[in-house]
DNA sequence: CACGAGACCTGTTCGC
DNA sequence: TGCGAACAGGTCTCGT
């Protein structure tokens, strides 16, 4: 479920005192934020939802400890205690939660965090994809991760030289993390379609005009669904609005808002992906 | 180095 | 209505 706008959204919504008021589709309670909350206790209802480290040195660490911040690198929630980090990669189902402490257990229930003034931060995930770790050294799990799309490090001069360093496929490229942190497989696709560039186009024949269209097609897609609080499709709801505004995602056999043209899909490293055959044509400006 | 396939999982939707 | 197949927002590992 959750790209760098969804997790941006959950880490916002766990910071904001009052919690975040989504929309006002009147489903969603607002849910208060979980900063300067004391642990109480754990529950951990799925082993391999923790990585690292026990489930009882994680709560002999957090235990009688404040939530010091929250945020987010990449796809991981970040929550931070005085000694510890915590990092919450959501994959494909999972979500975060604060919940009042007398609801009951749900078929879904992955980590309880327990905290001392009757509520409880829920880790909930279908599919058990989602991974938790506590670390002292947020290297342990951070390293390697490309440069977050929406800072000043990822600039259109910076993604040029990249992608003409590499010899790759954009989309696949755009989908990795060591790459770029934060990109999934809606926002690819339509950040692809906004820089009119074919998801098969090769790194490499990307010249600096088009760099700089992709530059800002990825941050405007980012931006745009951070401030309609993300997308959510099918059973699992969280109160985005973004999915009601996607030009291609999803959208094979309908027609592309552009030109009109039909939106294709296809398969590119197992994944979906939807392009409009118009307005992304494969051009090759160095070829060898 | 780059790519494809398979694994990890459950739930929903689609096609016959 | 029933049932298997296909599909799903992610990432890792292995083989070529």
């Amino acid at each position: 479920m959750p790209e760098l706008p969804e997790v941006e959204t959950i880490a916002r919504s766990l910071r904001n005192p009052a919690g975040l008021p989504f929309d006002n589709s009147g489903s969603l309670q607002t849910r208060p934020g979980i900063v300067g909350r004391v642990v109480s206790s754990v529950e951990l209802l799925w082993s391999r939802s923790l990585v690292t480290p026990t489930i009882e040195e994680l709560g002999s660490a957090l235990t009688g400890k404040p939530v010091t911040t929250v945020g987010r690198r990449g796809k991981f929630l970040v929550i931070a205690f005085e000694d510890y980090w915590m990092f919450i990669h959501l994959r494909m189902s999972g979500d975060l939660q604060v919940c009042p402490a007398s609801t009951t257990f749900g078929k879904h229930d992955r980590l309880r965090i327990h905290l001392t003034d009757g509520f409880i931060l829920l880790f909930s995930d279908p599919r058990k994809f989602g991974r938790v770790w506590l670390v002292r050294d947020p290297g342990e799990v951070l390293s390697g991760l490309g440069p977050e799309p929406l800072s000043d490090d990822f600039t259109p001069g910076w993604l040029h030289q990249e992608l003409v360093h590499r010899r790759r496929q954009l989309k696949p490229l755009l989908l990795d993390q060591h790459f770029i942190a934060g990109l999934g497989n809606i926002y690819t696709d339509e950040a692809l379609h906004r820089a009119k560039l074919h998801p098969l186009t090769i790194s490499s024949s990307i010249n600096a005009a088009q760099a700089d269209l992709l530059w800002q097609a990825i941050r405007s897609t980012l931006q745009e669904g951070i401030r309609r609080n993300g997308a959510s499709i099918d059973w699992v709801y969280r109160g985005g609005d973004f999915q009601n505004h996607f030009s291609v995602y999803g959208r094979q056999g309908e027609t592309c808002p552009a030109c009109g043209a039909e939106i294709q899909r296809i398969l590119v490293g197992q994944r979906g992906t939807h392009f409009c055959p118009t307005c992304q044509k494969i051009r090759y400006n160095k070829p060898r």
